[in-house]
DNA sequence: CGCGACCTGAAAGCAAGCTGAAGGCGACAT
DNA sequence: ATGTCGCCTTCAGCTTGCTTTCAGGTCGCG
């Protein structure tokens, strides 16, 4: 695991960068904010250790720049003792953790394996689409509802995987033209009505709940309610 | 800026209410939470300060219900000191920010700027137009007035989506019939008149505080009073 | 190479429900 | 008091979307 640390107490520093090593992680430190952030933007990490006070560019605000660049990798925050506000700011900044000087090494491990595993879990959601009950595997190219396996014919799983990417969005029949057909225009059919309903009969017919909705004169919803 | 004060000891709800009052703002006090949610759901305002402890409804479970209901206006919670649990509780519970008392009105004054500022970026990124307990959610086609989703047709639809764009101001009738039927031209009918109705019928029906107001010989606003 | 199964998209019939026109009523202002 | 302006209801026409059917094309298998 690539960890980046931020921290300007080079003993502090040192501390983690040894026993992160010893524990088969790869480290790297940046003594100052501004270095720390330059590091954070460009190279690439699994997981971040960011003090809460620094010389130069702080904490907190490194984690909001991170945040707002849509750069998601966990960040675990160190802070002197009793800074009570920090801990709610941090958090509400983007942290993921938050551990409290003097802390031992085996509980900074703890908390990073932790991170990771959240992670991970995550990703491991990137190549299963759900909603509800209705799971939708990109790998195995499968689809179940409530458990039973459905088969679709290629354009219906198209147009369900889009439906489910904009789960809860609106869906107009021109997006559906342009991304599941490859249409740049109007063909001036009835395609994606005669699509939409064979999909019905297979995701929504004998479901208490239906999931495929029409929002008339504007396209489709996915989703509950 | 219209705050909710929700307090139950009365110098505290004094102080709050003058030194809000005196920097602009419009404050309506509620000294009990069951008159305070009361307040909240059925009047209009920009942001609330919630006492965390109170007799009859707690300030935690404010909260909550308000949430519940998809009522997102910012709430800043006051607690005694110490109470370090609390904070993150009501935060957890959907709180925006915390105050420890005693406080000095100047920081209480800058944290309801800074709810504001968030509230209003998050309004900018989520395509949410809000006015009131009255939200329309453009990517999900959906509408809500305290809390609850309400259908509306394609043209009620635009004519409402009209309205909020232009929240507070007069929209005349020769604008509606432009931006949202396309007309250029007046149909000498009253389709106006009846589309107003029905939105009326949708919107303000039922609820306390109507958000449709006739400016008569000019054209509508939507908005308080 | 030929046959068949199957997928896809076009067309037509049908049902639902949205829209806009008209008329009567009520409110407001002068 | 009276006229004007706006509100609400009704109703018919028509848009919109759903479903079924059919034909062309493709792929796989023998």
């Amino acid at each position: 695991m690539r960890v980046l640390v931020i921290e300007d107490d080079p003993e502090v520093a040192q501390f983690l960068q040894r026993g992160l090593t010893a524990a088969g992680h790869e480290v790297t430190v940046a003594l100052d904010g501004k270095r720390g952030l330059l590091l954070a933007t460009t190279a690439v990490h699994d997981a971040l250790i960011v003090d809460r006070m620094l010389p130069g560019v702080d904490g907190i605000t490194i984690i909001r720049t991170l945040r707002a660049s849509q750069i998601m990798q966990p960040v675990l925050i160190l802070s002197a003792v009793g800074e009570l506000d920090d801990r709610v700011d941090g958090l509400r900044a983007g942290g993921d953790d938050y551990l409290v000087k003097p802390f031992a090494l085996a509980e900074v491990l703890a908390r990073l394996d932790a991170l990771a595993r959240r992670v991970r879990d995550r990703a491991d959601t990137t190549t299963t689409l759900a909603l509800a009950d209705l799971q939708l595997d990109l790998l195995r190219h499968e689809v179940r509802r409530a458990g039973r396996t459905i088969d679709l014919q290629p354009r219906e799983f198209q147009l369900l995987e889009f439906l489910m990417r904009h789960a809860r969005q609106v869906v107009t029949r021109t997006m559906l033209l342009e991304h599941v057909w490859g249409y740049h225009f109007d063909p001036q059919t009835n395609v994606i009505d005669v699509h939409i309903s064979r999909l019905r009969a297979k995701i929504d017919r004998d479901q208490p709940v239906p999931l495929i909705h029409t929002i008339r004169g504007v396209g489709y919803r996915l989703g509950l309610g």
